[in-house]
RNA sequence: UCCUCGGUAGCUCAACGGUAGAGCAUUCGGCUGUUAACCGAAGGGUUGUAGGUUCGAAUCCUACCCGGGGAGCCA
């Protein structure tokens, strides 16, 4: 007769009751004739107590003396008890070890303190740590409270293509790939161009992928491989983009908040910097930013774009993203929309999280002009042929329209208050590091 | 790419130009309520690489390699 396999998570549901957990050894304490090993099976930690005045002889020595990381399956009574974390304790009456890790070649990351290389080195057994799969339970979160807010408005999910011809916006750099014998094209930097493809057939899209930029940059904020979630909507302006990307961030925090609590917890996240994120957000347009940022002692002048000092500055006296709008046209990607009052600037909005995380979301109202669309081919040197498909949107019934995209683990940053956004992916692709 | 800091035991770090050390991990021993348990003992080193200065270099100098933090650019 074998016991019940349940989840640590669950395990409240099971107090009094004969379980079996299967895990691993997260970590063992002993003291002579009794000893307490740590169980992790994936959904949580629980701390076993194995007494050897109760248990066979052998079975006693065998689980005194286990290995960290060893694979077992336990079987034992649960019971609520104030002294462990957690709540719960599983008194041991007999266990499988599956493999028993030897001492010969010991688990490397011991808990005790790592450096940042040694870790990254072991990322696929760091992965295994309290922490860790904290902050990936936070991010499958945050990635399904995305996807549950735009399908709740009518948004089709339509991913775009990875390989890509060319650059959408001329000025990132690219990854190169050698596709087949002589041709080059290019990791995807972003889906829009096609979504606004996608919009035009059914009203409301988003796409939703890893994303590539060659740019050399060595920041706590910076992957060469992130992922996106990008919606574009037909019928649509800056204003009613705004409403989308506040919206947005309003429920997926909300979400966080209501489901992943346990999680923020073990990440010693100050939960009350969550609670203060509510609609609306203050809004300000460039020129107001950049008055604001001479007034705080920052260099920028008109015309140039906000440093992560600038957007730290800018945040700083708000418990709330902030949201700024009409940046000029000049540092902004072609096909931005020129605001009908100035039409040097582009109606563009970023919005810039609190608590120094950055821009988390970039988009706003595309061109839908022809004529004014081919001027700013021109005008940014790119090759007019190359976005003949780009084009025809604008000659088969043209509409307004608009989108944002935003990053997933600068969003999962900002949820989990993790110093650097390498944490907020599994497997982190970064300038110098593309293993394991 | 530029600026800046660093590389010493499996890991985290000490060591004035003068005998390379501690904690953890590992091994052995002790402990019936431990919370990164604790106590005692043992093993463990080509000080990132290559040159140079010096009676003597982990330490000073040069080049290179690797990594951290930041800037620019971006989500």
């Amino acid at each position: 007769m074998s016991a019940p396999r349940v989840r640590i998570a669950d395990i409240a549901k099971h107090d009094g009751q004969t379980v079996s957990i299967a895990g691993w050894l997260y970590n063992l304490r002993r003291s002579g004739k009794i000893c307490f090993p740590l169980l992790r099976d994936g959904s949580g930690i629980i701390q076993c107590v194995a007494v050897k005045a109760n248990l066979p002889e052998e079975l006693f020595e065998t689980l005194k003396d286990l290995t960290q990381e060893s694979s077992l399956i336990v079987t034992g009574k649960v019971r609520a008890e104030a002294r462990a974390q957690g709540g719960f304790e599983l008194d041991v009456e007999s266990a499988e070890i599956l493999q028993r890790v030897p001492e010969s070649d010991p688990y490397p990351i011991t808990p005790k303190d790592h450096g940042i290389d040694f870790l990254m080195d072991h990322r696929h057994l760091w992965l295994r740590s309290r922490r860790q799969t904290a902050i990936l339970r936070v991010r499958h979160e945050v990635i399904k409270a995305i996807r549950d807010y735009f399908d709740n408005q009518g948004f089709t999910l339509v991913d775009t293509p990875i390989f890509t011809p060319a650059a959408c916006e001329g000025t990132s750099t690219l990854f190169e790939v050698k596709y087949f014998e002589d041709e080059i094209v290019y990791l995807t930097q972003s889906g829009q161009l096609y979504n606004e493809a996608n919009a035009m057939a059914l009203g409301k899209v988003y796409c939703f992928g890893p994303t590539f930029r060659a740019e050399k940059s060595k920041t706590r904020r910076h992957l060469t491989e992130f992922w996106m979630v990008e919606p574009e909507m037909a019928f649509a302006n800056l204003e009613d983009v705004k409403a989308l990307a506040e919206g947005l961030v309003v429920y997926c925090v909300g979400r966080v908040l209501e489901n992943r609590r346990a999680e923020l917890d073990v990440l010693e996240r100050d939960v009350k910097k969550l609670e203060s994120v509510q609609a609306p957000f203050p809004r300000m347009s460039y020129d107001d930013a950049v008055k604001i940022l001479a007034g705080k002692g920052s260099e920028i002048t008109w015309g140039g774009d906000f440093g992560n000092t600038d957007e730290t500055l800018l945040t700083q006296e708000f418990d709330r993203p902030v949201m700024v709008d009409r940046y000029p046209s000049e540092i902004k990607a072609f096909y931005f929309q020129p605001d009908e009052h100035n039409e040097k600037l582009a109606l563009g909005v970023d919005v810039i999280a609190p608590e120094g995380y950055g821009e988390i979301i970039g988009g706003g109202q595309r061109i839908h002009d022809p004529e004014l669309l081919l001027r700013r081919l021109k005008e940014h040197d790119l090759p007019p042929e190359a976005f003949n498909w780009y084009m025809d949107l604008r000659k088969y019934g043209t509409v307004p329209h608009g989108g944002f995209g935003m990053g997933v683990e600068r969003f999962v940053a900002w949820m989990c208050g993790t110093e650097h956004i390498r944490e907020c992916i599994a497997y982190p692709r970064m300038l110098y590091r593309t293993r394991p």
